[in-house]
DNA sequence: TACAATATACTAACAGCGTTAGTTTGTTTA
DNA sequence: TAAACAAACTAACGCTGTTAGTATATTGTA
């Protein structure tokens, strides 16, 4: 009716609000639409669909999240660099949890963007490795260590599953990143044979 | 209609099945109940709501794993134990994808009945590490480190993160593994000051 | 400036979802 | 045999994503 200028970029930038606001549980299109003064159907004018809509937030999720982690490492170097990039993801889980849980929708095989973004997941990870001397094998398994250790402390502590005990969860995160530093230091060790 | 003994344990299993074979995603009442033969609107009469199906699907996945971990580490002690206990865990996950997802589901939060499920999740690692000499608050943060990297790389793996490289993710998260004895080893000697 | 084309909004509707209320019917108990 | 209970039913509610068809405002062109 009363035609506003909305853009493609107008629906997703209200999405994300509306989802890191009201949490992707509750997220729906009519809700969507109501915040944006239009019906649901009218949305289809913008986004092709729901999916594709999800998708284009998780490309921002991951964009987000890489710009964290390269500005976290800025500077710094081996032990620095990885406590640094950890906790900068930490942060973002804990900060931003709904829109993090969005990349994890995210269907990896589909299509080449897609395909893309994942490199973009892996590049602050790899950067920071850049001053250990691994073997681009080692350098393989290693990020995807990394993003275990990270993924499996906010996806559980966001569920709940760390609640039987006090403890701060930070400091048990802590505790794995040192892990992997470990991991990292003997890594280096055999690759030099 | 034509009266079946149908039990509330029935409904349960029959759940399982359909989430084991046909997915956690596309899983209704209305399909169960036509599994069931019955409307869904008459599940009502042996179950409270969705929520709580899911929860007790819950239940049954926590100690299935539960069961499928101490099974693993019978007999076995320190590095040997860890590492079967990795492995046993590793494997639910990729054999029972779906199930373990309903373990994320359960709102930790709610109820003395979820906090003891809690407790189940935690056992077989605190069991585990009964070999190694730490201190209390060295092993519930470290059970945290172990949960971590484990549900980590499954739900990774599950959801497509792993697939820019060929490399065998089984291989990585071996490595995360060696990481997380390493851990266990220099906290050991810590413990001793 | 006028007309055609396009983009953006609308209404109405569909099938699916979880869930509830009220009703019937079969089984069990007194 | 009658009463009580359990387990099925039908019908409906409000919610979801999505499509079809229609009206209207804006834009591009002759």
């Amino acid at each position: 009716m009363a035609r506003q200028g909305l853009t493609h970029a107008d629906i997703i930038n209200a999405a994300i609000e509306l989802i890191e606001s009201e949490g992707l549980h509750s997220f729906s299109l009519r809700e969507l639409a109501g915040r944006l003064h239009i019906k649901a159907s009218s949305l289809y004018n913008h986004i092709r669909n729901m999916d594709e809509l999800y998708t284009e937030i998780g490309y921002y999720a991951i964009s987000e999240l890489k710009k964290a982690q390269l500005r976290a490492i800025e500077g710094k170097e081996r032990t620095q660099a990885i406590e640094a990039l950890a906790d900068a993801y930490y942060r973002f889980g804990k900060e931003r949890p709904e829109i993090y849980k969005v990349i994890l929708s995210l269907p990896m095989v589909k299509n080449d963007a897609i395909h893309k973004a994942g490199f973009d997941i892996i590049e602050p990870i790899m950067t920071a490795m850049d001053g250990y001397r691994l073997t681009d094998l080692q350098k393989r398994h290693l990020q995807r260590v990394f993003r275990s250790i990270m993924h499996g402390f906010i996806s559980q502590e966001e569920a709940g599953c760390f609640r039987q005990f006090p403890e701060d969860a930070a400091e048990s995160c802590r505790m794995a990143v040192r892990g992997f530093i470990l991991l990292l230091e003997i890594s280096e060790k055999e690759a030099r044979i």
